[in-house]
RNA sequence: ACCCGGAUGGCGAAAUCGGUAGACGCGAGGGACUUAAAAUCCCUGGACCGCAAGGUCGUGUGGGUUCGAGUCCCACUCCGGGUACCA
């Protein structure tokens, strides 16, 4: 007897690297870039590398990117799927901070710490096409970009308060506060004005909302959209004030009720403020004014205590002729409308509660359907304005709120009180950072010639090394310290000027960086035109739910002004978006305090990437995200180690079973549906199920049985399926072969469960022939003595539905 | 406060249209193999009553529509995310 020779396991730390290699040197995964003749631009968000390397949430949205590349790929399209680093920003300097190093130094390490994680992850990348924002190739066009804007009269300069932290010395971004202390150091921080960059973001407010209407995006995504750029329709009104020629002009959402401002408010740092406030009052007006500048913006808006101060001035409402009292309050925000309100106390909270506190008269101007015109409004302010109609209100008396809205409006306006106009909340997006870890913003300063672009040629103007990077308490930007640097001759005159020496916010860098990436190798350009044309917009975007708003909506505007600015010919930069969900881990949160993040080089190194890859998408939808356990991991595992074992003991010399033969089939249909709408879990479990079929009984598998299986676990498990499409006798890569074809013949089934109910209730179910007859039906169900037993009395309905159920109700 | 999601076995979850609730996987229990264990393979797993056949209940709570509701409608509770004095 002879030992018999031991069957090869699985075994993932061999072929992984093996595949790695192999399609480095093959170059399996470059895009055909100049004649793709079916492209298809697969765009997963790029990460931020953070020192701590690769979280397995990057990792999770990568690989159901990676999938959705893969699958179109099998397709026959050819997919470009290019990644790169969101390297430059505050995170970065922050960190770098914390731990005492320079970004400049710091940076490169943690990308090359991303790319070894990436690369052992099996990700279809480009890698030829990679960018880095923090690297002078790529800011030189981040710049680029900046002066498009700034020739379009889009990016101009303004006086902006900012967060100020007096222990950190910095500047912080609004994130950055939490609850008015700065999140490191628990500081309260105070404002500042500074002189700051600002896109005219505001002026794509309508574009930007209109066009989510044909998007192909999540639901949830063009909501919150939607909500940041805040179209509310309204008017604007003038009131007249004693004894003044300035007017206070008012924007309000309801001019219906205009019969019920009782008094007007005006932002503490409203321009008129000083103009109307009487000597008896200004005392008391500056004292409010001073205070508020001193509480920083955040806490400002945090404490819903309402505060204020009468100016001693009164206004004139045009409804009613009635004078009343112009007050300043902090609950009305400069930034919003005109800065300055009519204040209707019976129909808006605030106002009711602003009123309550300073005894200011409360009048009800709406009445709901069990109200009288006398009806005492109560305890709070009556704002149902689907039910109300007017009363109080003149000739608008008995009016529907939404009817009068457009009446009493047009009758200010004929008044000569006021027009109707829409307002945004969405506001100008301030690009300034008085920071170092950025792209310098390409201005120079000179005295005779002002404000002067630097030129393009001059591009880029390059971030110097500087030990001292550190903000400090000066409120100016690091480089402002360096004369050496800043001190330049003005490129338009010659006279000596001075350089900016803010840079610009990281949002910038990740606005432009999908139109880079086909033409990441070119440094004449910022993005070649046919390459672009080619690839552009982006076929499928996937990435997180937390840049719903700030980068996919400044995405969405530098690629409208791209366009405006006849660079590119489409305006929507991603075609589709979808959203993935977030990975939690044994039911909580994951983060470094709790020490539960996962690292994922220890799973990949005991269960191999293609086992890690194939639990994060098993472990719940990935539109929703799930629960990280570490148990689950072994399922999977078990489920490539089985096929592999039916891989390499596959036949071609036994016999091929009908039935395993149509389970293939239906595998194939699923497998294909769910990868294309991202129900990767349920894909999973259908391979699952069919390999548990193929196996089932310890039967001989046929080679034909299992080779569907492994094109379709390609997308999933990379590397597994090349070395099983290689042991099944291939010479290429498994992803140049196609995706396989089913027979829709062998998805109908002849026969089927029809399940009999009696009065809604199971009471058994036959096998039958698919075509059955109601009546057919019915006698089968009536022969059944288990069902038969339970239709006592006369049959009132029968109710048939042809391959599913027979529900008789007696 | 407002706007979105969500709630299904011991656990992660599944269920195109309203039509067998719990696919697939984890864990658990039992068995085979083994001197033994691991690994692997097979079987059983919603709850309750029952020896069984069988029956009753069951998708956060309370109502409703329907022959039939996890799925649709109304009211509510809890959890997660986003926005937050936006007039």
């Amino acid at each position: 007897m002879s030992e018999p020779t031991l069957p090869t396991p699985y075994a993932p730390a061999a072929i992984e690297p093996k595949w790695r290699d192999r399609w480095a040197d093959r170059g399996t995964n470059h895009a055909a870039l100049d004649h793709a003749a079916r492209p298809f631009y697969a765009l997963m968000m790029f990460p931020y590398p953070s020192a701590e390397g690769l979280h397995v949430g990057n990792l999770f949205a990568f690989t159901g990117s990676d999938i959705s590349a893969r699958f179109h790929r099998l397709l026959g399209y050819n997919v470009f799927q290019p990644l790169g680093y969101d390297a430059f920003g505050i995170h970065s300097e922050n960190y770098a901070l914390r731990i005492g190093a320079h970004p400049m130094e710091l940076t490169p390490k943690n990308v090359a710490n991303f790319q070894r994680q990436l690369e052992r992850a099996g990700l279809m990348v480009d890698w030829r096409q990679k960018v880095d924002t923090s690297r002078p190739e790529y800011y030189k066009w981040t710049q680029w970009v900046f002066l498009q804007l700034y020739r379009q009269g889009l990016a101009y300069k303004k006086a902006a308060a900012v967060n100020w932290c007096p222990s950190c010395k910095t500047v912080l971004a609004n994130e950055q506060v939490e609850g008015g202390t700065c999140e490191r150091c628990g500081t309260a921080v105070e404002q500042r004005f500074l002189e700051q960059w600002f896109f005219r973001i505001s002026a794509y407010a309508e574009r930007l909302l209109n066009n989510l209407d044909w998007l192909d995006w999540s639901p949830i995504t063009k909501s919150a959209q939607k909500n940041w750029i805040g179209r509310s329709e309204g008017a604007q009104l003038s009131f007249r004030v004693g004894g003044h020629d300035e007017m206070v002009t008012v924007f309000t959402t309801r001019p219906d009720t205009i019969f019920g401002a009782t008094y007007l408010v005006l932002a503490p740092e409203h321009p008129l403020v000083a103009t109307f406030t009487t000597d008896a009052q200004r005392e008391a007006v500056q004292g409010y004014q001073d205070a508020t500048k001193k509480q920083d913006v955040i806490a400002r808006k945090s404490s819903k205590d309402k505060t204020g101060v009468f100016t001693g001035a009164t206004a004139v409402n045009p409804a009613t002729g009635a004078n009343i009292p112009i007050w300043i309050a902090d609950y009305v925000l400069m930034e919003y409308g005109t800065g300055a309100i009519m204040a209707v106390p019976g129909h808006d909270e605030r106002d009711f509660e602003f009123a309550q506190l300073f005894n200011l008269p409360i009048v009800r101007v709406v009445a709901g359907p069990d109200d009288a015109a006398d009806t005492p409004l109560g305890e709070t302010a009556y704002t149902d304005d689907a039910q109300g109609r007017l009363v109080n209100s003149g000739a608008f008396d008995g009016q529907p709120v939404a009817e009068a809205k457009t009446a009493v409006t047009n009758w200010l306006a004929a008044g000569g009180h006021g027009t109707p106009v829409t307002n945004y909340r969405l506001h100008d997006w301030c690009i300034s950072r008085q920071r170092y870890w950025g792209p310098p913003i390409p201005i120079i300063y000179c005295d005779a010639c002002g404000t002067v672009p630097v030129p393009e040629s001059q591009l880029p103007v390059e971030l110097p090394f500087i030990p001292d990077f550190k903000p400090d308490d000066s409120g100016i930007s690091p480089l402002a310290r360096h004369e050496e640097w800043f001190r330049v001759p003005c490129p338009t005159c010659g006279a000596p000027a001075r350089r900016e020496t803010d840079v610009s916010d990281t949002f910038l860098d990740s606005a432009w960086y999908f139109l880079r990436y086909p033409s990441a190798t070119r440094d004449d350009v910022a993005f070649d035109a046919d390459r672009t044309s080619r690839w552009l917009p982006v076929d499928s975007y996937i990435g997180g739910n937390e840049h719903a708003v700030l980068h996919l909506l400044y995405s969405r505007f530098v690629t409208m002004v791209m366009k405006d600015a006849g660079h590119i010919d489409f305006e929507e930069p991603f075609t589709r978006f979808r959203a993935h969900g977030m990975i939690i881990r044994e039911g909580a949160k994951m983060s470094k305090s709790k020490g539960n993040v996962i690292n994922p080089d220890v799973y990949m190194e005991e269960w191999g990437a293609d086992a890690f890859r194939m639990y994060l998408m098993f472990l719940g939808p990935y539109e929703e995200g799930g629960d990280f356990r570490d148990q689950g991991i072994s399922g999977v595992r078990r489920f490539l180690d089985r096929l592999w074992a039916s891989v390499r003991d596959a036949r071609a010399d036994v016999p091929i079973d009908a039935g395993v033969v149509r389970q293939v089939h239906r595998t194939i249909k699923k497998v294909g549906d769910d990868t294309a709408g991202l129900s990767y879990n349920t894909a999973i479990a259908a391979m699952m199920e069919c390999l548990n079929h193929l196996r089932s009984g310890d039967r001989a598998v046929h080679r034909a049985e299992v080779l569907p299986l492994v094109q379709l676990v390609a997308a999933y498990a990379p590397h597994f399926a090349e070395e099983c499409w290689e042991m099944l006798g291939h010479t290429g890569s498994v992803f140049d072969a196609g995706w396989p074809t089913f027979d829709p013949a062998m998805l109908v089934d002849h026969e089927v469960d029809l399940v009999v109910q009696v009065n809604g209730k199971v009471r058994g179910k036959l096998r039958l022939a698919a075509d059955v007859t109601q009546d057919a039906a019915m006698a089968g169900a009536m022969a059944d003595a288990g069902i038969a037993k339970f239709v006592v009395g006369e049959i009132k309905k029968v109710i048939f539905v042809p391959k599913r159920l027979l529900n008789i109700v007696v």
